[in-house]
DNA sequence: CGGGTAATTGACCCGGGTCAACAGCAGTGG
DNA sequence: CCACTGCTGTTGACCCGGGTCAATTACCCG
């Protein structure tokens, strides 16, 4: 399977070749290209299209009016913006790109005519949905309850496996293009503590980090820190279970 | 309109008296009372239905290994717990009740009829799933960005505004059945130090909070303070725009 | 009146924030 | 080729918001 969105959607259902081909031809239609650091929908806009990242990474991202910045979610290639945004009025956050970013726009007819053409499919597409607010629940415990080390590390956790059901991991080892300053914005704690954080990590042999790389060297540790529990990921139990 | 749930997604589309009678319907058919601080859904459980809280406040909760304990969100009269939930192999967190409840359960046959026979509810009940995932996403900055003083006064204005909603304040004032303990693991911080923020907040003139009831005595600087700003909740606004 | 839960208080401490300077490095233009 | 700029990462000194521990005081209910 080449398409990252057919990749990803099948950790949630067994999609066969005419689903895969549908996903294929619905996130081809119309791609656009963002550089990086830019912002790919901003809070207040009204929201037309459901997006697919095809490629790159991006954040979700509140401000407070006095400036404070928050990352509310990471979005990883395969991963769509909100299924059925269109329904709301106004966009309530932002969506940045970090990297540069290839994106898919999905119009309602297309989502439409995917669920359908195929149940599978439209079930994958709930289940991702589902799966993206227990992350989004994670995240407040991981917010409310979790050290600054312990935060970090989640987060690391987070990301690693994420990015290893979408193939795009090597052994122990993927890309991470986040900044110290977005991690400290995802993990809210502030840049130089989240640079004292890393290096903590670093010492303790837990990762290495240089050059936008980033190398798990103990991940059962890191889990262990993290109290990192795979299980709201639901990642590739559903299918067996559920009829 | 009488029923909750009807009342709720009224926010969100013009029901018909047929759609409000399909709800009614359906929240009818099976109905459970759970006794206060009891669980009604536990972690590792298979969902099998969709919950409706008919009456009564229950939270969202999820614990650490070590007993810290976040609770992720509150449920109000007239909340769905997870649309579709029970294409999920296991429930990632639990679900406890604060007060007495009422709740109902859906089936998976029920909710497909009530989406086949009213598009407008279909429409509605999505709507209700995306607020609450923007709920979570507004929790998250919470956490992440706001000090202990900001996020209490964030959580009244929220939980006021979601009460205002369903008919369950009186001007100023709504009931407040979570204890101390409760609101300190829903903002994340200890139980003491809940307490000194609550009396920061009375101090201030913003607050009054006794024997489970709470008058905001002034909205404005309360909103102020939590720097609070109620498009997240996209209250009745979306009807009037999309179609 | 007794027992249990919820609220309150005080003393002390620590995780993490703040401020400010500095270093490394890539890109840009002269 | 080098000076200049701007971003990212690093470090040190100091401080404060909020955590910890432990005792006490309401309450509520049977």
């Amino acid at each position: 399977v080449s398409n990252v969105l057919a990749l990803k959607l099948q950790q949630y259902a067994a999609l066969g070749p005419q689903d895969v081909h549908l996903v294929s031809e619905a996130t081809g239609v119309t791609t656009r290209l963002v550089r990086p650091r830019e912002d790919v929908v901003r809070e207040g806009d009204r929201p037309q299209v459901v997006r697919v990242i095809l490629d790159g990474w991006a954040v979700r991202y509140k401000m407070l009016p006095d400036g404070r910045r928050q990352i509310i979610s990471i979005l990883l290639p395969g991963d769509l913006c909100d299924l059925n945004v269109y329904l709301l009025d106004r966009m309530d956050h932002s969506i940045g790109s970090i990297s540069t970013l290839t994106i898919a726009e999905l119009g309602r007819e297309q989502l439409d005519l995917i669920c359908e053409e195929s149940p599978t499919l439209c079930r994958a597409l709930w289940l991702e949905n589902l799966v993206t607010t227990a992350v989004q629940r994670e995240w407040t415990v991981n917010l409310g309850q979790r050290t600054a080390r312990e935060r970090m590390a989640h987060l690391f956790c987070e990301l690693f496996f994420r990015l290893k059901a979408v193939g795009m991991t090597e052994s122990n080892r993927c890309e991470m293009p986040l900044t110290q300053t977005d991690l400290s914005e995802a993990t809210g704690m502030t840049a130089v503590h989240a640079n004292r954080t890393l290096q903590d990590l670093r010492r303790s042999g837990l990762i290495e980090l240089q050059s936008r790389m980033l190398t798990i060297k103990d991940l059962d540790a890191l889990i262990d820190v993290a109290m990192f529990n795979r299980n709201y990921l639901h990642q590739g139990t559903e299918q067996r279970v559920n009829q």
